[in-house]
DNA sequence: CGTATGACGTGCA
DNA sequence: GTGCACGCCATAC
C-alpha cells in the first residue's frame, strides 16, 4: 500500500455517495491538489478496483469523462443510480 | 533527473 | 456553444 496521491484519490472516490458525482478537480482538491485533475484521471484509469465507484467522477463541465470499462458502461451506471432514485 | 503520457481545467476567439 | 491552446500534476521508464 502506498500512501501516495493515488491512494488518497482512491479513498475519496470510494467515499462518493451513490447518486452523487464529483469532478476530477474536486477529488484532486480533496486529495490535496486542486490542480491534479489530470493525475486523478490517470490514477483512476490505472485502477481497476470494483470497490471504487470511479464512474461517479465526472469532468468539471459535466461531461462523463471516461471509464476503464467503457464510457457506455459508465453512462449506464450513472443512469442506473443517479437517474433512478426510486427505491 | 528528464521525457512521455493521460479518464482534466481554464481562458480566449 | 464550439474549437483550440496552454498549464498543471502524478506515474512509469
Amino acid at each position: 500500500m502506498d500512501t501516495s496521491f493515488k491512494q488518497r484519490v482512491l479513498t475519496i472516490v470510494k467515499k462518493i455517495p451513490q447518486g452523487q458525482t464529483m469532478t476530477y478537480g474536486q477529488v484532486a482538491a480533496l486529495a490535496g491538489n486542486s490542480k491534479a485533475s489530470r493525475a486523478v484521471g490517470m490514477i483512476l484509469s490505472k485502477n481497476f478496483d470494483p470497490a471504487i465507484p470511479c464512474h461517479r467522477v465526472v469532468k468539471a463541465n459535466g461531461d462523463v469523462g471516461g471509464y476503464n470499462r467503457g464510457r457506455e458502461n459508465k453512462l449506464k451506471m450513472l443512469q442506473n443510480e443517479k437517474i433512478v432514485s426510486l427505491t
